[in-house]
DNA sequence: CTCTGGCACTCGGTAACCTTGAGTGCTAGA
DNA sequence: TCTAGCACTCAAGGTTACCGAGTGCCAGAG
């Protein structure tokens, strides 16, 4: 472990850096005052951090740098987030008054929002689940002879739709019919329930309502199964110097597959924060990303993350995306439509 | 006018400077073989060239790199759009193959398309009105006491959704009667209809009953008006050198509003193509922009557009953007759901 | 035993300088 | 009108020298 003297010099070096992208000087820290102590001896002590893998010299004639484990050493001992700012507050708290139902626009645009509080760039990882939400109306529609499509509107205004082709054609009686004792089945029960309506005496019927209610308790099919939402990933082209990371880092951002992954590597490792290669990502070695999982009613749902250069704003990043999360589980779950008043939404003239 | 030889020669500086970005010299246009005469010859057409601002010469020493002048004439040269390679052309067949109607999920995918067809950012602008198609079904849905969720299907499996805050509360019957007249004034008719179903005997249903239809027919509201989805922005990364550029391209690429505007621009000044600074937005001073509208039941509905470098493989682009837009349009036009068996029957004719 | 002042040393960064060669403009002759 | 030849220009790249930030180490003070 590491002396009190040596963790505050090391503290110091990381701040030093996080601000200046410059290697630290001993100079720099001695003079800082912190400690009243002689650049000499904080020479002498980061030598040993040097030896214990906490920081890095460049090269024999420039100053410090710290390492993962030095931002890993750093992190840890956060007392906990910053508070937000009183501008990032204030924007949050706007965003979530004014949000809505819409889930995939709200995710999307909470990944904006993330990105803007931050200054990095920011993912949201959608719920791979379909909503559990209740069912407030459930309606099969037949588009094409072939093609029914079946809808289910949630507790939470949340639509989950799925197409179904049918290997035979049912006449819009069917449909209907289908439709009715689907509904009469699920409606009122959350997506969990499973079990299929009873024979209606129809066997084309009974097997339409039976897949459409599979499908839509199942999760969204294929193409893109998880969906990802990314903000501010042109922060990134300023967070780096260097074109080439510049360009690995938006690639991978790109990826929804990779971005999924690392998200969930991170979160099932029981971290909060993954520090340069600490995540195992290559192209990302640059980079440190901060996350937190979100919830709806009461479950673990999916996840927000921040990710920025290892050279990172820790604590405000922790903050922010602690309180996002915080407010998102609460404006996706059943309770809370975030359909509430503020400013004027769509009103009816009554 | 520029006589048959100026113009080879523009021509072949152009297609050279596409290709290694660099200034090309009078040597590699005369011994490309087209036409035959010495590099001098060629020097002299150049230098008038340059002085007819076609041309621009980086320093004294160096060879010539076109100006958006000059590409311009190429660009209006060009015999039409290049064929498709096999590659691409496949994968867009596919794409429009298992394409689905879910419209905003299919438009952000077809973002990406384009983007890995050109290997360039790629812009598709979503309609900014309501889909056109008819309404299959509708229905109100209440959420919680105030707020009740108008939800249309329409014949193309889009889903239009609409919040509606109520000034004092209704029972789950009078939702409902509300819905019924709704839906049965609405049903089979496209959202251009407008009137109000006959009054039920109660002006609460009666007002809920216009609202919603009023809100269904309407845009959607506030919030990212118009959607834009961006594929491939990481690629402006590959095509520039200078960081700052990356940064700035980036940075417009992440402002919707801007990105509309220029799209909405460019073709209401009856283009196809913008070049360098003819669009007028500074930071992209070094891209340009194919562009094409796509149309919903043969109204013109959005743009899908194309974000190269100015040096950008114009020919393939322009073919690119032409495709897209035109399978895009036939996706979410009425009579195709895209819904249909994937590998199948895929025309050929458009 | 710990800290500090002093000093020699290291090495990246910058500037000055030179060389190279690609590419031009010009001119005289076919 | 075209071309060959030639002198000229100038960015790019390599070499050298210098500067100075910052270190490591040591000897002496507390």
């Amino acid at each position: 472990m590491l002396d009190d003297r040596k963790a505050a010099i090391l503290r110091a070096v990381v701040e030093c850096h996080i601000k200046t992208a410059q290697p630290v000087s001993s100079a720099y820290v001695a003079q800082l005052g912190d400690l009243s102590v002689s650049p000499a001896t904080v020479r002498n002590e980061m030598a040993v951090l040097e030896q214990d893998g906490y920081l890095f010299q460049p090269h024999s004639s420039a100053g410090r740098v710290p390492t993962d484990k030095g931002y890993r050493f750093f992190v840890d001992s956060l007392s906990g987030p910053a508070p937000l700012g009183a501008p990032q507050a204030e924007l949050v708290r706007m965003f979530f008054a004014r949000a809505h139902g819409e889930i995939e626009r709200m995710l999307a645009e909470t990944s904006g929002l993330l990105s803007s509080v931050t200054d990095y760039a920011a993912v949201v990882v959608a719920p791979s689940a379909p909503e559990p939400g209740r069912v407030r109306s459930l309606q099969l529609v037949k588009l094409t002879a072939h093609v029914v499509l079946a809808v289910a509107v949630l507790g939470n205004g949340a639509v989950e739709r799925r197409a179904l082709e049918l290997p035979v054609e049912l006449t819009d009686a069917q449909v209907e019919r289908a439709s009715a004792a689907a509904a009469s089945f699920q409606v009122g029960a959350t997506l969990d329930k499973t079990g299929d309506p009873g024979p209606t005496g129809d066997t084309a019927v009974d097997t339409l309502a039976s897949t459409a209610l599979q499908a839509l308790r199942g999760p969204e099919p294929e193409v893109g199964t998880s969906h990802v939402f990314v903000g501010g990933a042109a922060r990134m082209a300023t967070a780096f110097e260097a074109v080439s990371t510049i360009r690995s880092v938006l690639g991978i951002l790109e990826q929804q597959y990779v971005l999924v992954t690392l998200l969930k590597d991170v979160l099932d490792r029981g971290l909060t924060v993954a520090i340069g290669t600490e995540h195992g990502l290559a192209p990302l070695a640059d980079c440190s990303v901060v996350v937190a999982p979100y919830e709806v009613d009461g479950e673990r749902a999916g996840t927000v993350g921040v990710l920025g250069p290892t050279r990172m704003h820790y604590d405000q990043a922790l903050a922010a995306v602690a309180i996002v999360s915080k407010k998102l589980s609460k404006a996706l779950s059943e309770g809370d439509q975030g359909l509430s008043p503020p400013s004027g939404r769509q009103r009816s003239t009554g």
